[in-house]
DNA sequence: CAATAGATGTCCT
DNA sequence: GGACATCTATTGG
């Protein structure tokens, strides 16, 4: 693909952007696609052709059966998407101001999927700064509301296929090899908290402040 | 630094 | 009515 615009501040390291993932990579359980997430890089072509990158440092895993999971007690039409099929984005809004967006997992009709946390912005952070009325590249992506602000993802974006999206996708990137992650309890549930789905690239300055990093 | 108040849709009991 | 997969500004140590 072509080259991305020159990053306003250097990234962390090399950026290898790789190829677009399949859906096969998603259709799997959110546990296993979660760590396998970080180093990814989110893709947003904006329609005045400005591109968006990040790659990706911080996701949490939910599931059925998972009371601190929004397909818990079943469908509904914000969830409806959790319960498709694998690869697409699933975005809710919370907290009466905020969007959040996960990648759907699992097989067709599971309610499963993965919460994107935070990311290290490697292209189009002007863009992404203007969208959230900030321009510290650490506090860009640097939340699961932060990060969907920035890339200016909301309502219209809930049910895109990342497989398919010419606007929005995601690519191999780099992924951060297995010592390099480390794992914790999820941010702000207070159920399900034994479930340590939380995954985090260890030593990056990107990661949401939410939580203690307990390794 | 830490703690807290305030913004307020959607789903739940 | 209350909880919630949150963020920001403000206040106080």
């Amino acid at each position: 693909m072509a080259a991305l615009e020159a990053p306003t501040v250097p990234p962390q390291g090399p950026v290898r952007l790789g190829r677009r993932l399949p859906r096969s990579f998603f259709a799997r359980p959110s546990t296993a696609v979660g760590p396998e997430l970080l180093g990814r890089v989110l893709v947003r072509e904006l329609p005045d052709g400005t591109r968006l990158a990040a790659r990706l440092v911080e996701v949490e895993a939910y599931q059925e059966g998972d009371p601190a999971s929004h397909s818990f007690r079943g469908r509904t039409p914000r969830n409806e998407v959790m319960f498709g099929r694998p690869g697409h984005l699933y975005v809710y809004f919370t907290y009466g101001m905020h969007f959040c967006s996960n990648i759907v997992t699992g097989s067709n009709g599971e309610g499963s999927a993965v919460l994107l946390r935070a990311a290290e912005p490697i292209a189009g952070l002007e863009v992404m700064a203007d969208h959230r009325g900030l321009e510290t590249p650490r506090l860009l992506c640097s939340g699961p509301a932060r990060f969907t602000q920035a890339f200016g993802i909301g309502r219209p974006d809930n049910g895109t296929d990342l497989v398919r999206s010419q606007s929005l996708y995601l690519l191999s990137g780099e992924p951060a090899p297995a010592r390099a992650i480390a794992r914790s309890t999820r941010v702000g549930v207070t159920v399900g908290v034994e479930r340590r789905w939380r995954f985090f690239v260890r030593e990056s300055p990107f990661v949401s402040p939410g939580r203690p990093a307990t390794g």
